[in-house]
Parts: structure tokens; C-alpha cells; sequence
DNA sequence: ACAGTAACTTAATAGCGTAAAGTTTCTGAA
DNA sequence: TTCAGAAACTTTACGCTATTAAGTTACTGT
């Protein structure tokens, strides 16, 4: 790409080679990625050995460390596989001319997300990268970082059109994110506990974190519960 | 205990003899948990191997077979160990007579001991002991949930009170709790973001979760905002 | 004095992450 | 066409791991 005018005519199209051998690379780094994704939520991150990656894959175990330095590193890459894939279904959500309806829907799309992709979230989150060594999981921490900044320019939107009110933008996203957090964090950690209907509590706790921060006097009456 | 009526006199003190060696077992087998506890929180459940524990202990690994079933169940005994501790502190909370501040009280005390804990909540919450076998951690979720049914408890006498209203008791303490687990789950988990002052956003996230179900009327004028 | 048992250890199995060294296969220039 | 070199991949090896099974010791109650 941009070098492939130099060196070419008949040296045995060198290029070519090149572009084919990065290809088939970033083939099977795909490959391993894919594969140890699978297993991780089939069987949970500390169940699958590198050598059950590399069965899957029909290579030899230390294969996979050509392509990744360690397991810890063959994770991060996989969760923020994850955190993009979660934040292009954020982004595609088209923006209406009511910034508190698109703040809800955002909110919504993101447990839906997860609850639908319940073993991803469990690679995601259970694994302790973070608190751990932070330097191990700086792709995911990055991705993550732009999913709450979209989050924070949501509720600022709904604050400039004035239908809500914060003392503080950045107190505001962050208790309205752990809030939302909380929510999908157990209903995929404990789904063994009595829940009440999903829907249903989904509807509260998003009314709940949104609408206090309407002011009294313009709640709408509907919703106001949930 | 009740049998020793019986069989007593010059026996060699029987029930002597076995009483002590109850008492040894019983206190071998809280020096594994202590000295487990101690390792879990400060290397994490993964990263201690049960001859760690058994070094540390001056015993065999296998000893501690003798006294847990495996890892998993060792850990399911510490957290409950743990969630007991818990309720303990809850349980202590004097009740006064506005049911609204003792709902928050009691809110801010759970925030409160897993801060102050937050390893414990590591190992407690961390190790994915639920979604994977239910029968491995049946000692932490029966405790979990008379910590829950506090919580509940406390939503319905603010209700009988007239203080807050909500269409279902189970909705609105599930709605509570996940608001609240979302805080301390993140700020133990994600220790290296970027968090406002943390009683402004504890404050902010209660006051969020509790005022929605105080009927506008009612809504006092001070804290609406937190 | 001695059979029985509880407590504990030793030995062994099967598996783990990963570093180092070795092998194969292909490349690109002489 | 040959051949040095490099890239891709495997084999081997180390020091771990959880756990089981068999063996040992010490003490019990009769």
C-alpha cells in the first residue's frame, strides 16, 4: 500500500507474497481470536487452557504466542472485539429530535446488548483485568472509555435542550452508568434469583436514573414510575 | 450437649476428650478459612493454590481436604463468612422512627462496608461461583438473600408509612439493589477511572434510586437533586 | 494391651502457562 | 538454480496446579 510502485515487474510478484503472508496472518490470528471467544464463553476464561485453543484450532499450543503474548493479552484483544461490536450497535441508533427519548433508547439498547450476549459480558467484566494490572487491558479500558463518553454527551444534549437538570455533568453519567451497570451486571451474574419480569424492571431502573434528573415540574405524569 | 448424661464419671473423661478434639477440628478449620481469606483478598481467588494455603498454615495441602470439600466449596464457606459479616453491620443499624432515612441509611451502610472491603467484594463477587453451579454457593446466596429481604423489608415500611409508592414491592427493591450493587460493583472493579468525589456520586445514585418512588407531592425540596 | 479410628502426610495423576530450542517451509537475491 | 536467511510452526521442558488414593502416625475407649 503506497510502496507497491517500487520492486515490482517480474520479481516474482514480491508484493503480492507479502500482502498474502499478511493475509493469511491476520487469517488466523482471526481464527485463534474467534476460537478462544467461543471457548471463553462457553467455559469461562479460567476453564480453557491455551492448549484447548490451540485443539480447536489445530495448531500447536505456542503457536498462539506468535500472535499474542499471553493469555491476558489473547483476552483483551477479544474483549475489545466485544466493546466495539457494542459500541457500533450504539452508534447505528439514529438520533431523533428528542434528546431524552435517544438518552432512553441508548440506555435500553445497552442492557439489551448484554442481556443478549450474556457470556460475552462475563468474559468482559468477570475477569479482574482491570483492578489486577491495568496495563493488561488498555484496549478495552480505551474502547470503554468512548462508550461512556457517549453516554455523558447524551445526557449533556437532553441538559442543553433543557428537559433535564445536573448540578454536575460528570456525577450525573456516572450515576446514571453504575445504575444501568448494575442492572445487566446481575441479571447475567445471578440469573438464578427470582426477577421479576425483565421488561418490567428494565422500565424502572431507566426512569428511575433518568427521570430524576427532570425537574418537578416538567415530569411527565405517564412515566413517571415505570 | 444433651448426651452427656450419660457414659460420664472415670471414663478417662470422655466427653472431655471429644469435646476438645471438636473444638481443635473447629479451630484448624477457621485457620484455613482466615488464612484463605487472607490470600484470596490479597492475590485474588486464581492466584492462591491450595499449597499456598497449606504453607501458610504449616500443614499438608491435602490437610485441607480433610475440612473443605474443594477450592470452590472453601470459597463458598468464606463468603459467606463475609455476607454474614455483612448483615451484622446491617442488622446493627438502629431503626428510628422516618423509615425514609433508614432505607438510605441502611443503603449507605452496604455501600459503605464494601468500600471498605473491597476485596472481600472481589472474592465474593468476582468468582463467577453462581452462573456456573448453582449448588456450589448455596451458603452465599441463602445469606444474600435475607440481606436482600432487609431491603425489602425496608421498602415496605416506607410504603405502609405513605412515604414513597411504587405499582410492586419486588419491582422497586430489585430496581434499589442493582442501582446500588452498580455503584460499589464499578468502584471496586474500576479503580483506576476517572470517579467524581465519591460521597457526591454515593449521595447522588441513593437519592436517585429512593426519590423516584416519592410521589411528586411529597417530594422534599432540599434533597430532590442529591 | 490392643483393635479401631481420626488426623495427617506422601505419592501420584492429569493438566496448566509459557520459555527455549529445534524443525520445516518458503523467500528473494546471486 | 542455488542458497543464506527469515518466518512459521512444533517439540521439549520447567515448575506450577487441583485433586485422589494409599500410607502413616497418634491417640482413643474397652
Amino acid at each position: 500500500m503506497g510502496a507497491d510502485t517500487i520492486g515490482r515487474q517480474g520479481y516474482h510478484n514480491e508484493m503480492g507474497v507479502q500482502e498474502r503472508r499478511a493475509r493469511e496472518r491476520e487469517e488466523l490470528r482471526a481464527e485463534i481470536m474467534d476460537s478462544a471467544r467461543e471457548l471463553f464463553v462457553k467455559e469461562g476464561f479460567d476453564n480453557v487452557s491455551m492448549r484447548k485453543i490451540a485443539e480447536k484450532i489445530e495448531y500447536s499450543p505456542t503457536t498462539i504466542y506468535l500472535y499474542f503474548q499471553d493469555k491476558a493479552d489473547l483476552l483483551d484483544c477479544i474483549v475489545e472485539e466485544t466493546l466495539l461490536s457494542l459500541r457500533a450497535r450504539l452508534d447505528s441508533l439514529r438520533h431523533g429530535h428528542d434528546p431524552l427519548a435517544d438518552l432512553k433508547a441508548g440506555l435500553t439498547a445497552y442492557i439489551e446488548y448484554w442481556t443478549l450476549h450474556p457470556n460475552d459480558f462475563r468474559v468482559a467484566y468477570m475477569t479482574d483485568l482491570d483492578a489486577l494490572d491495568p496495563n493488561r487491558n488498555w484496549r478495552c479500558r480505551t474502547v470503554g472509555a468512548t462508550i461512556y463518553a457517549t453516554l455523558r454527551n447524551s445526557l449533556r444534549a437532553c441538559e442543553e435542550s433543557g428537559v433535564i437538570e445536573y448540578r454536575d455533568l460528570e456525577t450525573a453519567s456516572q450515576a446514571v452508568w453504575v445504575a444501568i451497570y448494575g442492572l445487566v451486571a446481575l441479571f447475567i451474574m445471578k440469573p438464578h434469583f427470582p426477577w421479576v419480569d425483565q421488561a418490567v424492571l428494565i422500565d424502572t431502573v431507566v426512569n428511575s436514573a433518568v427521570n430524576s434528573m427532570i425537574p418537578r415540574r416538567a415530569m411527565p405524569l405517564v412515566e413517571a414510575m415505570g
